[in-house]
RNA sequence: GGGCCGUUAGCUCAGCUGGUAGAGCAGUUGGCUUUUAACCAAUUGGUCGCGCGUUCGAAUCGCGCACGGCCCA
Protein backbone atom coordinates (compact mmCIF):
# COMPACT_ATOMS: atom_id res chain seq x y z
CA UNK A 1 0.00 0.00 0.00
CA UNK A 2 1.08 3.82 -0.78
CA UNK A 3 2.19 5.52 2.08
CA UNK A 4 0.18 8.37 3.72
CA UNK A 5 2.53 10.89 2.86
CA UNK A 6 2.58 9.70 -1.23
CA UNK A 7 -0.73 8.79 -1.65
CA UNK A 8 -1.44 7.02 -4.94
CA UNK A 9 -1.84 10.09 -7.44
CA UNK A 10 -5.36 9.81 -9.44
CA UNK A 11 -3.71 10.48 -12.73
CA UNK A 12 -6.22 8.93 -14.93
CA UNK A 13 -9.51 9.79 -13.53
CA UNK A 14 -12.32 10.60 -15.92
CA UNK A 15 -15.81 11.53 -16.07
CA UNK A 16 -16.99 8.02 -15.79
CA UNK A 17 -15.16 6.71 -12.94
CA UNK A 18 -15.66 10.27 -11.02
CA UNK A 19 -19.68 8.93 -11.75
CA UNK A 20 -18.83 6.11 -10.18
CA UNK A 21 -17.32 7.21 -7.23
CA UNK A 22 -20.42 9.28 -6.97
CA UNK A 23 -22.76 6.33 -7.18
CA UNK A 24 -20.72 4.24 -4.70
CA UNK A 25 -20.69 7.65 -2.43
CA UNK A 26 -24.50 7.43 -2.28
CA UNK A 27 -24.03 4.05 -1.34
CA UNK A 28 -22.15 4.31 1.23
CA UNK A 29 -24.65 7.28 2.42
CA UNK A 30 -27.34 4.38 2.89
CA UNK A 31 -24.85 2.13 4.85
CA UNK A 32 -24.80 -0.70 1.84
CA UNK A 33 -20.71 -0.90 0.49
CA UNK A 34 -19.00 -3.76 -0.02
CA UNK A 35 -20.66 -5.86 2.24
CA UNK A 36 -19.28 -9.35 2.78
CA UNK A 37 -22.93 -11.33 3.76
CA UNK A 38 -24.16 -12.80 0.83
CA UNK A 39 -23.56 -16.20 0.78
CA UNK A 40 -23.88 -17.74 -2.67
CA UNK A 41 -25.00 -21.14 -3.42
CA UNK A 42 -25.38 -21.79 -6.99
CA UNK A 43 -23.24 -21.57 -9.55
CA UNK A 44 -24.27 -21.37 -13.66
CA UNK A 45 -22.36 -24.04 -15.31
CA UNK A 46 -24.12 -26.34 -12.38
CA UNK A 47 -27.70 -24.77 -13.23
CA UNK A 48 -27.15 -24.83 -16.71
CA UNK A 49 -25.55 -29.31 -16.34
CA UNK A 50 -28.98 -29.35 -14.52
CA UNK A 51 -31.92 -27.49 -15.92
CA UNK A 52 -31.07 -26.72 -19.52
CA UNK A 53 -32.30 -29.97 -20.28
CA UNK A 54 -36.31 -28.91 -19.47
CA UNK A 55 -38.46 -26.76 -21.62
CA UNK A 56 -40.19 -23.44 -21.07
CA UNK A 57 -42.73 -25.73 -20.28
CA UNK A 58 -41.71 -28.16 -18.32
CA UNK A 59 -39.77 -25.68 -16.43
CA UNK A 60 -43.05 -23.79 -15.76
CA UNK A 61 -44.77 -26.73 -14.43
CA UNK A 62 -42.22 -28.37 -12.06
CA UNK A 63 -41.66 -27.54 -8.16
CA UNK A 64 -40.04 -24.08 -8.48
CA UNK A 65 -36.00 -24.27 -8.42
CA UNK A 66 -35.11 -21.55 -6.08
CA UNK A 67 -31.74 -20.43 -6.84
CA UNK A 68 -28.93 -18.26 -5.26
CA UNK A 69 -26.83 -16.89 -7.67
CA UNK A 70 -23.28 -14.06 -7.61
CA UNK A 71 -21.39 -12.53 -10.22
CA UNK A 72 -19.95 -9.56 -12.49
CA UNK A 73 -22.89 -8.24 -14.36
CA UNK A 74 -21.21 -8.14 -18.11
CA UNK A 75 -24.47 -6.86 -20.10
CA UNK A 76 -27.84 -5.32 -18.65
CA UNK A 77 -31.02 -4.97 -21.27
CA UNK A 78 -33.58 -2.19 -19.76
CA UNK A 79 -37.17 -2.16 -21.00
CA UNK A 80 -39.40 -0.14 -19.16
CA UNK A 81 -40.40 -1.96 -16.08
CA UNK A 82 -38.44 -4.76 -16.78
CA UNK A 83 -34.49 -6.03 -17.12
CA UNK A 84 -32.38 -8.43 -18.35
CA UNK A 85 -28.99 -8.87 -16.90
CA UNK A 86 -25.99 -11.36 -17.83
CA UNK A 87 -23.68 -12.23 -14.62
CA UNK A 88 -20.34 -13.93 -15.17
CA UNK A 89 -19.43 -16.05 -12.66
CA UNK A 90 -16.49 -18.23 -12.01
CA UNK A 91 -17.26 -20.72 -15.08
CA UNK A 92 -20.30 -19.22 -17.11
CA UNK A 93 -22.74 -16.68 -17.32
CA UNK A 94 -26.14 -16.58 -16.17
CA UNK A 95 -29.26 -14.26 -17.57
CA UNK A 96 -31.44 -12.99 -14.87
CA UNK A 97 -34.37 -11.59 -15.18
CA UNK A 98 -35.54 -8.57 -12.90
CA UNK A 99 -39.02 -6.84 -12.90
CA UNK A 100 -39.82 -3.43 -11.08
CA UNK A 101 -43.16 -4.86 -9.33
CA UNK A 102 -41.06 -7.82 -7.77
CA UNK A 103 -38.68 -5.50 -5.74
CA UNK A 104 -39.17 -3.21 -3.03
CA UNK A 105 -40.80 0.13 -3.48
CA UNK A 106 -38.40 2.23 -5.39
CA UNK A 107 -35.50 -0.16 -5.68
CA UNK A 108 -35.57 -0.63 -9.31
CA UNK A 109 -35.58 2.92 -10.32
CA UNK A 110 -33.43 4.49 -7.40
CA UNK A 111 -31.12 1.50 -7.32
CA UNK A 112 -31.01 -1.58 -9.84
CA UNK A 113 -31.40 1.03 -12.82
CA UNK A 114 -28.17 3.23 -11.61
CA UNK A 115 -25.54 0.12 -11.18
CA UNK A 116 -23.34 0.12 -13.57
CA UNK A 117 -21.92 -2.83 -15.76
CA UNK A 118 -18.92 -4.51 -14.36
CA UNK A 119 -21.04 -4.09 -10.70
CA UNK A 120 -21.14 -7.57 -8.79
CA UNK A 121 -24.51 -8.25 -7.90
CA UNK A 122 -26.25 -11.39 -6.06
CA UNK A 123 -29.79 -12.23 -6.67
CA UNK A 124 -32.65 -15.04 -5.39
CA UNK A 125 -35.27 -16.20 -7.18
CA UNK A 126 -36.21 -19.05 -9.41
CA UNK A 127 -35.32 -20.44 -12.49
CA UNK A 128 -37.51 -20.23 -15.66
CA UNK A 129 -36.57 -20.04 -19.39
CA UNK A 130 -37.14 -17.28 -21.42
CA UNK A 131 -39.13 -17.36 -25.01
CA UNK A 132 -36.17 -17.67 -26.47
CA UNK A 133 -35.08 -20.76 -24.92
CA UNK A 134 -32.57 -18.80 -22.48
CA UNK A 135 -32.32 -20.72 -19.10
CA UNK A 136 -32.70 -17.67 -16.24
CA UNK A 137 -33.41 -16.58 -12.92
CA UNK A 138 -36.62 -14.76 -12.12
CA UNK A 139 -35.22 -12.08 -9.53
CA UNK A 140 -36.99 -11.73 -6.37
CA UNK A 141 -34.32 -10.17 -4.43
CA UNK A 142 -31.11 -8.64 -5.67
CA UNK A 143 -28.58 -6.87 -4.26
CA UNK A 144 -25.40 -5.07 -5.58
CA UNK A 145 -22.13 -6.82 -3.33
CA UNK A 146 -19.12 -5.16 -4.98
CA UNK A 147 -19.04 -1.63 -6.88
CA UNK A 148 -16.96 -1.22 -9.72
CA UNK A 149 -15.31 2.40 -10.30
CA UNK A 150 -13.67 1.29 -13.46
CA UNK A 151 -15.76 0.80 -16.85
CA UNK A 152 -15.51 -2.60 -18.63
CA UNK A 153 -13.99 -2.73 -22.47
CA UNK A 154 -16.16 -3.09 -25.09
CA UNK A 155 -19.09 -5.39 -24.19
CA UNK A 156 -18.88 -7.12 -28.05
CA UNK A 157 -14.94 -6.51 -28.97
CA UNK A 158 -13.13 -7.29 -25.36
CA UNK A 159 -10.03 -6.41 -25.00
CA UNK A 160 -8.47 -6.21 -27.90
CA UNK A 161 -4.93 -4.22 -26.83
CA UNK A 162 -1.88 -6.38 -26.67
CA UNK A 163 -0.30 -4.33 -24.33
CA UNK A 164 -2.94 -3.62 -21.88
CA UNK A 165 -4.08 -7.68 -22.12
CA UNK A 166 -0.38 -8.56 -20.58
CA UNK A 167 -0.48 -5.49 -18.15
CA UNK A 168 -3.93 -5.88 -16.56
CA UNK A 169 -4.86 -9.41 -16.87
CA UNK A 170 -7.57 -9.10 -14.36
CA UNK A 171 -9.49 -7.03 -17.20
CA UNK A 172 -8.29 -9.98 -19.82
CA UNK A 173 -9.53 -12.72 -17.99
CA UNK A 174 -13.14 -10.81 -17.07
CA UNK A 175 -13.89 -10.33 -20.46
CA UNK A 176 -11.79 -12.30 -22.76
CA UNK A 177 -12.63 -15.79 -22.33
CA UNK A 178 -10.19 -17.21 -24.70
CA UNK A 179 -7.52 -16.00 -22.15
CA UNK A 180 -9.27 -17.21 -19.11
CA UNK A 181 -9.47 -20.85 -20.77
CA UNK A 182 -6.01 -20.86 -21.50
CA UNK A 183 -5.17 -20.22 -17.80
CA UNK A 184 -7.26 -23.19 -16.68
CA UNK A 185 -5.71 -25.51 -19.10
CA UNK A 186 -2.53 -24.30 -18.06
CA UNK A 187 -3.66 -25.01 -14.36
CA UNK A 188 -5.02 -28.83 -15.48
CA UNK A 189 -1.74 -29.58 -17.53
CA UNK A 190 -0.03 -28.67 -14.44
CA UNK A 191 -1.48 -30.72 -11.93
CA UNK A 192 -1.49 -33.60 -14.80
CA UNK A 193 1.83 -33.43 -14.87
CA UNK A 194 2.08 -33.51 -11.06
CA UNK A 195 -0.20 -36.23 -10.48
CA UNK A 196 1.71 -38.32 -13.36
CA UNK A 197 4.97 -38.21 -11.65
CA UNK A 198 3.27 -38.90 -8.48
CA UNK A 199 1.26 -41.80 -9.92
CA UNK A 200 5.27 -43.20 -11.74
CA UNK A 201 6.18 -42.68 -7.33
CA UNK A 202 8.17 -39.59 -7.31
CA UNK A 203 7.89 -37.64 -4.29
CA UNK A 204 7.28 -33.62 -5.33
CA UNK A 205 10.03 -31.81 -3.53
CA UNK A 206 10.58 -27.87 -2.80
CA UNK A 207 14.72 -26.79 -2.95
CA UNK A 208 16.21 -23.81 -2.44
CA UNK A 209 15.17 -20.47 -4.95
CA UNK A 210 18.17 -18.63 -3.41
CA UNK A 211 21.37 -20.13 -4.35
CA UNK A 212 24.98 -19.54 -3.11
CA UNK A 213 26.28 -20.85 -6.08
CA UNK A 214 23.92 -20.67 -9.14
CA UNK A 215 23.83 -24.14 -10.87
CA UNK A 216 22.33 -26.87 -12.94
CA UNK A 217 22.27 -24.75 -16.17
CA UNK A 218 24.82 -22.53 -18.19
CA UNK A 219 22.83 -19.39 -17.75
CA UNK A 220 23.04 -16.05 -16.39
CA UNK A 221 21.64 -15.83 -12.91
CA UNK A 222 19.60 -12.62 -11.19
CA UNK A 223 21.68 -10.92 -8.35
CA UNK A 224 20.25 -10.30 -4.41
CA UNK A 225 21.40 -9.97 -1.18
CA UNK A 226 20.70 -11.18 2.47
CA UNK A 227 21.27 -8.22 4.81
CA UNK A 228 21.44 -9.82 7.82
CA UNK A 229 23.74 -13.09 6.55
CA UNK A 230 25.62 -9.96 4.48
CA UNK A 231 26.09 -12.34 1.86
CA UNK A 232 25.21 -12.25 -2.09
CA UNK A 233 22.52 -14.76 -3.79
CA UNK A 234 21.36 -16.00 -6.99
CA UNK A 235 18.18 -16.52 -7.81
CA UNK A 236 17.87 -20.26 -9.23
CA UNK A 237 18.65 -21.15 -12.93
CA UNK A 238 17.71 -24.05 -12.23
CA UNK A 239 17.07 -26.57 -9.15
CA UNK A 240 19.15 -29.80 -10.90
CA UNK A 241 21.95 -29.97 -8.06
CA UNK A 242 19.96 -29.35 -5.33
CA UNK A 243 17.25 -32.81 -6.62
CA UNK A 244 20.70 -34.11 -7.01
CA UNK A 245 21.57 -34.14 -3.63
CA UNK A 246 18.51 -35.30 -2.64
CA UNK A 247 19.39 -38.49 -4.55
CA UNK A 248 22.30 -38.83 -2.61
CA UNK A 249 20.61 -38.87 0.43
CA UNK A 250 18.51 -41.51 -0.65
CA UNK A 251 14.91 -39.59 -1.97
CA UNK A 252 15.47 -42.20 -5.01
CA UNK A 253 12.54 -40.22 -6.97
CA UNK A 254 11.93 -36.56 -6.53
CA UNK A 255 10.44 -33.71 -8.67
CA UNK A 256 10.19 -30.24 -8.15
CA UNK A 257 7.85 -28.03 -10.31
CA UNK A 258 9.71 -24.97 -10.35
CA UNK A 259 9.92 -21.58 -11.08
CA UNK A 260 13.23 -20.43 -12.30
CA UNK A 261 15.37 -16.96 -13.58
CA UNK A 262 17.66 -16.41 -16.15
CA UNK A 263 18.76 -13.46 -16.76
CA UNK A 264 18.39 -12.70 -20.69
CA UNK A 265 16.60 -10.88 -23.11
CA UNK A 266 12.31 -11.24 -23.30
CA UNK A 267 10.84 -12.78 -26.20
CA UNK A 268 8.16 -15.08 -27.56
CA UNK A 269 9.52 -18.04 -26.26
CA UNK A 270 11.70 -16.48 -23.06
CA UNK A 271 10.66 -14.54 -19.56
CA UNK A 272 12.87 -14.02 -17.35
CA UNK A 273 11.38 -16.32 -14.75
CA UNK A 274 9.51 -19.61 -16.12
CA UNK A 275 8.29 -22.59 -14.78
CA UNK A 276 9.35 -26.16 -15.79
CA UNK A 277 9.50 -29.71 -13.61
CA UNK A 278 12.57 -31.53 -13.15
CA UNK A 279 12.19 -34.99 -11.55
CA UNK A 280 15.11 -37.57 -10.94
CA UNK A 281 14.95 -41.25 -11.04
CA UNK A 282 17.51 -43.23 -9.32
CA UNK A 283 18.19 -46.81 -11.37
CA UNK A 284 16.69 -45.56 -14.44
CA UNK A 285 17.81 -43.81 -17.44
CA UNK A 286 17.83 -41.71 -19.91
CA UNK A 287 15.59 -44.59 -22.12
CA UNK A 288 12.85 -44.83 -19.82
CA UNK A 289 12.88 -41.20 -19.39
CA UNK A 290 11.92 -40.65 -22.96
CA UNK A 291 9.13 -42.77 -22.95
CA UNK A 292 7.36 -41.55 -19.62
CA UNK A 293 8.02 -37.96 -21.95
CA UNK A 294 5.96 -39.53 -24.93
CA UNK A 295 3.48 -41.20 -22.26
CA UNK A 296 2.77 -37.95 -20.22
CA UNK A 297 2.60 -35.96 -23.81
CA UNK A 298 0.49 -38.02 -24.91
CA UNK A 299 -1.49 -37.71 -21.97
CA UNK A 300 -1.48 -34.18 -22.00
CA UNK A 301 -2.49 -33.84 -25.41
CA UNK A 302 -5.99 -35.58 -24.57
CA UNK A 303 -6.68 -33.80 -21.73
CA UNK A 304 -6.21 -30.93 -23.70
CA UNK A 305 -7.47 -30.92 -27.26
CA UNK A 306 -8.97 -34.15 -27.05
CA UNK A 307 -7.18 -35.46 -29.63
CA UNK A 308 -3.13 -37.05 -30.17
CA UNK A 309 -3.41 -34.31 -33.26
CA UNK A 310 -2.62 -31.11 -31.76
CA UNK A 311 -3.45 -28.34 -33.91
CA UNK A 312 -0.09 -25.31 -33.13
CA UNK A 313 -0.35 -22.50 -35.50
CA UNK A 314 -1.58 -23.75 -38.36
CA UNK A 315 0.29 -26.77 -38.67
CA UNK A 316 -0.79 -30.63 -36.55
CA UNK A 317 1.96 -32.58 -34.35
CA UNK A 318 1.33 -36.25 -34.13
CA UNK A 319 1.38 -37.17 -30.19
CA UNK A 320 -0.47 -40.58 -31.23
CA UNK A 321 2.94 -42.67 -32.80
CA UNK A 322 6.51 -43.33 -30.76
CA UNK A 323 8.35 -39.54 -31.15
CA UNK A 324 11.64 -40.06 -33.93
CA UNK A 325 14.92 -40.48 -31.69
CA UNK A 326 17.61 -39.30 -33.84
CA UNK A 327 21.18 -38.83 -32.65
CA UNK A 328 22.69 -35.46 -32.78
CA UNK A 329 25.16 -36.11 -36.00
CA UNK A 330 22.64 -38.18 -37.96
CA UNK A 331 20.06 -35.48 -37.85
CA UNK A 332 22.16 -32.82 -38.97
CA UNK A 333 22.94 -35.37 -42.30
CA UNK A 334 19.13 -35.94 -42.12
CA UNK A 335 18.02 -32.56 -42.28
CA UNK A 336 21.10 -31.06 -44.58
CA UNK A 337 21.50 -33.93 -47.56
CA UNK A 338 24.32 -31.95 -48.55
CA UNK A 339 26.84 -33.03 -45.62
CA UNK A 340 27.64 -36.38 -44.47
CA UNK A 341 28.78 -37.99 -41.27
CA UNK A 342 32.65 -38.13 -42.25
CA UNK A 343 32.37 -33.71 -42.06
CA UNK A 344 31.84 -34.02 -38.62
CA UNK A 345 34.59 -36.44 -38.02
CA UNK A 346 37.18 -34.27 -37.27
CA UNK A 347 37.36 -30.42 -35.83
CA UNK A 348 39.05 -29.47 -38.90
CA UNK A 349 36.25 -30.56 -41.12
CA UNK A 350 33.49 -29.56 -38.74
CA UNK A 351 34.87 -26.14 -38.75
CA UNK A 352 35.01 -26.04 -42.45
CA UNK A 353 31.54 -27.25 -42.81
CA UNK A 354 30.18 -24.67 -40.22
CA UNK A 355 31.61 -21.61 -42.04
CA UNK A 356 30.36 -23.22 -45.33
CA UNK A 357 26.95 -23.26 -43.44
CA UNK A 358 27.29 -19.66 -42.17
CA UNK A 359 27.56 -20.89 -38.53
CA UNK A 360 28.66 -17.94 -36.24
CA UNK A 361 31.92 -19.95 -34.48
CA UNK A 362 34.62 -19.32 -31.77
CA UNK A 363 38.31 -20.39 -31.69
CA UNK A 364 38.11 -21.99 -28.73
CA UNK A 365 34.77 -24.38 -29.58
CA UNK A 366 36.00 -27.97 -29.49
CA UNK A 367 34.10 -30.53 -31.83
CA UNK A 368 31.33 -31.30 -30.21
CA UNK A 369 30.68 -27.54 -29.24
CA UNK A 370 30.86 -26.94 -33.33
CA UNK A 371 29.08 -29.81 -34.09
CA UNK A 372 26.38 -28.41 -31.48
CA UNK A 373 26.22 -24.92 -33.02
CA UNK A 374 25.85 -26.52 -36.66
CA UNK A 375 22.61 -28.40 -34.79
CA UNK A 376 21.48 -25.39 -33.59
CA UNK A 377 21.77 -23.33 -36.61
CA UNK A 378 20.37 -25.89 -38.97
CA UNK A 379 18.40 -28.54 -37.90
CA UNK A 380 16.40 -27.51 -34.38
CA UNK A 381 13.45 -25.43 -36.68
CA UNK A 382 13.18 -27.98 -39.00
CA UNK A 383 12.13 -30.48 -36.11
CA UNK A 384 8.50 -30.30 -36.09
CA UNK A 385 6.49 -33.36 -35.23
CA UNK A 386 7.98 -34.52 -31.54
CA UNK A 387 11.76 -35.48 -31.76
CA UNK A 388 14.00 -36.98 -29.83
CA UNK A 389 17.43 -35.33 -30.84
CA UNK A 390 20.12 -37.69 -28.88
CA UNK A 391 24.05 -38.50 -28.13
CA UNK A 392 24.89 -35.01 -26.86
CA UNK A 393 28.67 -33.82 -27.11
CA UNK A 394 30.40 -34.03 -23.54
CA UNK A 395 31.72 -30.58 -24.15
CA UNK A 396 27.99 -29.03 -23.86
CA UNK A 397 26.64 -31.20 -21.34
CA UNK A 398 28.95 -30.75 -17.81
CA UNK A 399 26.19 -32.34 -15.63
CA UNK A 400 25.70 -35.99 -18.31
CA UNK A 401 27.50 -39.06 -18.09
CA UNK A 402 29.28 -40.25 -20.71
CA UNK A 403 28.31 -42.71 -23.47
CA UNK A 404 29.84 -46.36 -22.21
CA UNK A 405 30.85 -46.74 -26.06
CA UNK A 406 31.94 -43.27 -27.01
CA UNK A 407 33.40 -40.68 -24.68
CA UNK A 408 32.86 -38.02 -26.56
CA UNK A 409 29.06 -38.31 -26.10
CA UNK A 410 26.49 -38.16 -23.63
CA UNK A 411 23.54 -40.13 -22.96
CA UNK A 412 21.65 -37.26 -23.11
CA UNK A 413 18.32 -36.09 -25.45
CA UNK A 414 16.26 -33.54 -26.15
CA UNK A 415 12.75 -33.29 -27.48
CA UNK A 416 11.81 -31.18 -30.12
CA UNK A 417 8.29 -30.42 -31.11
CA UNK A 418 7.68 -27.23 -33.57
CA UNK A 419 11.38 -26.63 -33.98
CA UNK A 420 11.58 -25.62 -30.22
CA UNK A 421 12.79 -27.20 -27.27
CA UNK A 422 10.46 -28.40 -25.14
CA UNK A 423 12.59 -31.12 -22.88
CA UNK A 424 15.95 -32.15 -21.70
CA UNK A 425 17.11 -35.28 -20.46
CA UNK A 426 19.92 -37.59 -19.01
CA UNK A 427 21.96 -40.03 -17.27
CA UNK A 428 23.79 -38.06 -14.76
CA UNK A 429 27.03 -37.96 -13.76
CA UNK A 430 27.52 -40.05 -10.87
CA UNK A 431 31.76 -39.76 -10.74
CA UNK A 432 32.44 -37.12 -8.83
CA UNK A 433 36.09 -36.79 -9.70
CA UNK A 434 34.72 -36.35 -13.72
CA UNK A 435 32.25 -33.88 -12.56
CA UNK A 436 34.94 -32.10 -10.29
CA UNK A 437 37.42 -31.66 -14.13
CA UNK A 438 34.23 -30.84 -15.69
CA UNK A 439 33.33 -28.47 -13.35
CA UNK A 440 36.86 -26.74 -13.74
CA UNK A 441 36.45 -26.73 -17.49
CA UNK A 442 33.46 -24.64 -17.01
CA UNK A 443 35.70 -22.24 -14.78
CA UNK A 444 37.96 -22.02 -17.53
CA UNK A 445 35.39 -21.06 -19.75
CA UNK A 446 33.75 -18.54 -17.34
CA UNK A 447 37.61 -17.24 -16.86
CA UNK A 448 37.60 -16.66 -20.45
CA UNK A 449 35.22 -14.28 -20.90
CA UNK A 450 32.02 -17.20 -20.90
CA UNK A 451 29.47 -15.38 -18.77
CA UNK A 452 26.80 -18.14 -18.73
CA UNK A 453 29.51 -20.91 -18.16
CA UNK A 454 29.00 -22.76 -14.60
CA UNK A 455 30.87 -22.13 -10.65
CA UNK A 456 32.27 -24.81 -9.36
CA UNK A 457 30.34 -26.19 -6.69
CA UNK A 458 32.36 -27.78 -4.06
CA UNK A 459 29.23 -28.97 -2.10
CA UNK A 460 28.11 -30.59 -4.47
CA UNK A 461 30.94 -32.90 -5.83
CA UNK A 462 31.11 -33.50 -1.98
CA UNK A 463 27.74 -35.12 -2.17
CA UNK A 464 28.42 -36.91 -5.10
CA UNK A 465 31.87 -37.67 -3.19
CA UNK A 466 29.49 -40.04 -0.96
CA UNK A 467 28.19 -41.70 -3.88
CA UNK A 468 24.79 -41.18 -6.08
CA UNK A 469 22.91 -44.11 -7.55
CA UNK A 470 23.03 -44.38 -11.15
CA UNK A 471 20.17 -41.92 -11.81
CA UNK A 472 18.46 -39.88 -14.80
CA UNK A 473 17.18 -36.91 -14.43
CA UNK A 474 15.18 -34.59 -16.58
CA UNK A 475 13.32 -31.23 -16.96
CA UNK A 476 10.46 -30.15 -19.39
CA UNK A 477 9.60 -26.62 -19.99
CA UNK A 478 5.74 -25.80 -19.06
CA UNK A 479 5.08 -22.61 -20.71
CA UNK A 480 6.37 -23.79 -23.90
CA UNK A 481 4.20 -26.75 -23.07
CA UNK A 482 1.45 -24.88 -22.33
CA UNK A 483 2.09 -22.90 -25.26
CA UNK A 484 2.29 -25.56 -27.80
CA UNK A 485 -1.36 -27.33 -25.89
CA UNK A 486 -3.56 -24.08 -25.93
CA UNK A 487 -1.88 -23.00 -29.11
CA UNK A 488 -0.92 -19.76 -28.33
CA UNK A 489 2.25 -18.21 -30.37
CA UNK A 490 3.75 -16.47 -27.49
CA UNK A 491 5.16 -17.27 -24.09
CA UNK A 492 3.39 -13.93 -22.73
CA UNK A 493 -0.07 -15.88 -23.83
CA UNK A 494 0.47 -18.37 -21.35
CA UNK A 495 2.00 -16.36 -18.23
CA UNK A 496 -0.61 -14.52 -16.59
CA UNK A 497 1.63 -11.60 -15.37
CA UNK A 498 4.73 -11.78 -18.45
CA UNK A 499 7.09 -9.42 -17.46
CA UNK A 500 7.04 -5.71 -18.92
CA UNK A 501 9.03 -3.00 -19.59
CA UNK A 502 7.86 -0.34 -16.85
CA UNK A 503 5.34 2.65 -18.35
CA UNK A 504 7.36 5.24 -16.55
C1' G B 1 21.24 -4.76 -30.84
C1' G B 2 18.87 -4.21 -36.22
C1' G B 3 14.43 -3.87 -39.52
C1' C B 4 9.16 -3.22 -40.21
C1' C B 5 4.39 -1.93 -38.02
C1' G B 6 1.45 0.32 -34.21
C1' U B 7 0.05 4.17 -30.10
C1' U B 8 -6.55 9.03 -31.68
C1' A B 9 -12.71 9.32 -26.15
C1' G B 10 -13.14 4.30 -20.71
C1' C B 11 -13.21 0.16 -24.95
C1' U B 12 -13.16 -1.14 -30.47
C1' C B 13 -11.75 1.67 -34.49
C1' A B 14 -12.14 5.68 -38.82
C1' G B 15 -9.63 10.18 -39.91
C1' C B 16 -6.99 10.51 -47.88
C1' U B 17 -2.26 14.46 -50.99
C1' G B 18 -1.39 19.33 -43.89
C1' G B 19 -6.86 23.45 -42.75
C1' U B 20 -7.68 22.69 -35.89
C1' A B 21 -11.20 15.30 -34.65
C1' G B 22 -15.49 11.37 -35.86
C1' A B 23 -18.43 6.56 -35.42
C1' G B 24 -20.11 2.24 -32.61
C1' C B 25 -20.10 0.50 -27.65
C1' A B 26 -19.90 2.29 -22.55
C1' G B 27 -21.79 6.84 -19.72
C1' U B 28 -25.92 10.64 -18.91
C1' U B 29 -31.40 11.93 -19.80
C1' G B 30 -36.16 10.22 -21.61
C1' G B 31 -39.33 5.93 -23.64
C1' C B 32 -40.25 0.64 -23.52
C1' U B 33 -42.63 -5.85 -18.40
C1' U B 34 -39.46 -12.13 -22.18
C1' U B 35 -34.56 -9.12 -24.11
C1' U B 36 -29.98 -11.57 -26.55
C1' A B 37 -24.00 -7.02 -28.92
C1' A B 38 -32.03 -5.52 -27.03
C1' C B 39 -34.30 -1.32 -29.37
C1' C B 40 -35.83 4.18 -30.17
C1' A B 41 -34.66 9.53 -29.21
C1' A B 42 -31.43 13.24 -27.29
C1' U B 43 -26.67 14.10 -25.18
C1' U B 44 -21.64 14.39 -22.36
C1' G B 45 -16.76 12.95 -23.21
C1' G B 46 -10.09 14.18 -26.53
C1' U B 47 -2.66 16.69 -23.71
C1' C B 48 -4.49 12.60 -31.20
C1' G B 49 1.99 8.32 -26.60
C1' C B 50 6.01 12.28 -25.28
C1' G B 51 9.53 16.06 -27.03
C1' C B 52 11.78 19.04 -30.78
C1' G B 53 11.46 20.78 -35.72
C1' U B 54 9.23 22.27 -40.79
C1' U B 55 4.85 25.36 -41.88
C1' C B 56 0.54 30.96 -41.81
C1' G B 57 -1.42 26.26 -39.92
C1' A B 58 0.48 19.39 -37.76
C1' A B 59 -3.44 13.66 -35.43
C1' U B 60 -1.44 14.03 -40.59
C1' C B 61 5.32 15.77 -42.75
C1' G B 62 10.68 15.21 -40.54
C1' C B 63 13.97 13.92 -36.37
C1' G B 64 14.51 11.93 -31.48
C1' C B 65 12.53 9.23 -27.29
C1' A B 66 9.06 5.81 -24.62
C1' C B 67 5.93 1.57 -24.69
C1' G B 68 3.92 -2.53 -27.47
C1' G B 69 3.65 -6.18 -31.67
C1' C B 70 6.08 -9.09 -35.53
C1' C B 71 10.64 -10.62 -37.85
C1' C B 72 16.00 -11.07 -37.65
C1' A B 73 20.75 -11.54 -34.73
Amino acid sequence: MSNAENPTPEVDENKIIAERRAKLDGLREIGHSYPNTFRRQDVSVDLAKKYDQYTKAELAEMEPVRVKVAGRMMLRRIMGKASFATLQDTDGRLQIYVTRDELPEGFYNTQFKKWDLGDIVGAEGYLFKTNTGELSVHVEAIELITKSLRPLPDKFHGLQDQETRYRQRYVDLIVNEDSRNTFILRSKIVQHVRNFLIRKNFMEVETPMMHVIPGGATAKPFNTYHNALDMPLYLRIAPELYLKRLVVGGFERVFEINRSFRNEGLSTRHNPEFTMVEFYAAYTDYHALMDYTEELLKEIAELSVGSTQVPYQGQVFDFAKPFARLSMKDSIVQYNPEVTLADLETLESATALANKMHVHIEESYGLGKVITEIFEEHVEEKLMDPTFITAYPAEVSPLARRCDHDNTITDRFELFIGGRELANGFNELNDAEDQAKRFKAQVAAKDAGDDEAMHYDEDYIKALEHGMPPTAGEGIGIDRLVMLFTDSPSIRDVLLFPHMRSQD
